[in-house]
DNA sequence: GATGAATGAGTGTTCATTCAT
DNA sequence: AATGAATGAACACTCATTCAT
């Protein structure tokens, strides 16, 4: 899955071959089809298992009574750490998610999470009282897709943390561990 | 190229074969290749030409002497525009962007064209005496491209028009067409 | 067919396209199906029309009643000026006799016209009363095919007239025209 | 190799496809790539792995200090042999020389060999003390080459062994196993 | 558990041939 | 007479998948 996902993301799903994936994973072709029925099903057990890994990081630190946009602020880190923390996932998810037959069968699960996020943040600028809580959400999302975007594109020469902070103070929003 | 461009926007460029295009074009494979050297080539010539009309069109208005902010206001409408107006061509650059072999090829393109763009942003905005032109021109482009991203998967679901709106009053941007 | 047999000559026959043939030829590609019904009845046209050539030339010369050795070296002497005037012709017949597939359609005329020389050759030896004429008429005939070969293959390094002259001596004939 | 060998020597290299390489050795198409990287590589496997074996033969009875006249004798003995062996493979061989396409990949190896084989019989000739040994030597290479060509042309019909006697005995040449 | 030889459907591409103009 | 756009079968080659070992 290691092997797999790093020349998934680097060359893309249809362009990488199961022989270089067993090459790059240091075992026979064969034995990748004792783990997983297909290379769909590999692809489909990489992103679900690294979505559910995202799943429980994100929403660990957010259930306090806290200040919701304190909390808001929280969340937009975690989101930046977790960019930083595995880049060829989310360049995956890029780009698998740009691939409508491939998207076809992780579409469902894909798009509850963000429905899920994007809920999770309405509910916190409602909460703090901001003003068109659903275009700010839809704004904020926006802004951490495009970033993501952007990283993923230019890789390290990208100022990430730059761009966290002018995020941060942009949007008005203060994180617990400033 | 409308039927490439349909395809490789909704499949993705490797998972999109010429006996495809073909079907799609209503003409044989073999056609084909009277117009184009090969697969590579033809997704080159849907690319450059796309981008050279696209690059028209962003800096025909960009050119008078006018407000900055109201300058900055036309090209996010003419982006906005682009957008909605050829949603396919943007899918495929999109898709093209996550594959790095394909990109080697054009890359140098592209990189130029967004480069310039986001010169032109930050000329705009030191005009207009904005703090930190550098941060805020890529939170621009990054809402830009974010929204972009979103549109491009959800289609017609997405409020463009909304954001459009939300977006240009929460930068206080004015156009010149309202 | 001047062009064909060019390309044919020097690329081999399944090697060379018919889009080839007409750029060679300044003419086409449609045109060429005007005057023949097919790639292989182009061939055909030209081998045998070659062959018809080559045999005139061949048998012009050797009717008179003279010495059967003098007419024996006047074709050998023929044999060399034929293959010096027209090696892309020869060099087109040796690939060719190699690809039984082509020559199912040639093969009765060239070996007609090949046991036809071979016979006169072992007339012109019984004549001469030299002994063993059929063994002494292959032996010419590879002789000569295998300069042929040689001459093919190495071009004008070949030294084609010195060979000549050799051979002449060696199997002592001599020929009207010195 | 077998397979290929069989069909390259019966309808050429470029009009044997790899399909009916492998419908006649009884294996897939795809299993031909296990061993070899292309249709190319496999054909100068075949021809560089027969001409080290022809190589080894034809060397291996000349290096001792015999009779040169002897020793040339038991050389043509072992070329008849050779061509007697493997026919096929000498059709190829001749076939492959009229391409030059092909040729320019295998030129050099084969050259090589043909100069080395032609030194060899000028250096015996010239032991022997023969006149003009440079010119008897290619006329000795143009009638095996000859012979060669007629009896891939005609097979079995081609008496081969006679002419092997007759031009033994035409160029007063005696063997070591008579 | 682990291998890799083997398969065959599928890919991009070529090319002899046709035909409307 | 002459063109070249159009076709489709065939080609070299790739690769996900299977299976005997």
């Amino acid at each position: 899955m290691e092997a797999a996902l790093e020349l998934f993301a680097r060359q893309g799903f249809h362009n990488t071959s199961i022989s270089q994936i067993a090459k790059e994973a240091g075992i026979s072709k064969g034995l990748i089809y004792n783990y997983f029925d297909s290379k769909d099903e590999l692809l489909k057990t990489i992103v679900t298992s690294a979505m559910d890994t995202g799943d429980q990081i994100l929403h660990k630190t957010l259930d306090e009574g806290q200040d919701p946009m304190e909390n808001l602020g929280d969340l937009i880190d975690q989101i930046f750490a977790l960019i930083r923390t595995n880049p060829r996932y989310w360049k995956l998810m890029m780009s698998l998610s740009m691939q409508e037959d491939i998207m076809i069968r992780l579409k469902d699960e894909i798009d509850k999470q963000q429905i899920k996020n994007l809920g999770k943040i309405i509910d916190l600028l409602s909460k703090a009282k901001v003003e068109n809580p659903e275009n700010e959400a839809m704004l904020i999302a926006a802004v951490a897709d495009g970033i993501l975007l952007h990283f993923i594109h230019m890789g390290d020469k990208y100022p990430l943390d730059t761009m966290k902070k002018y995020v941060k103070s942009r949007f008005r929003l203060h994180s617990t561990n400033p």
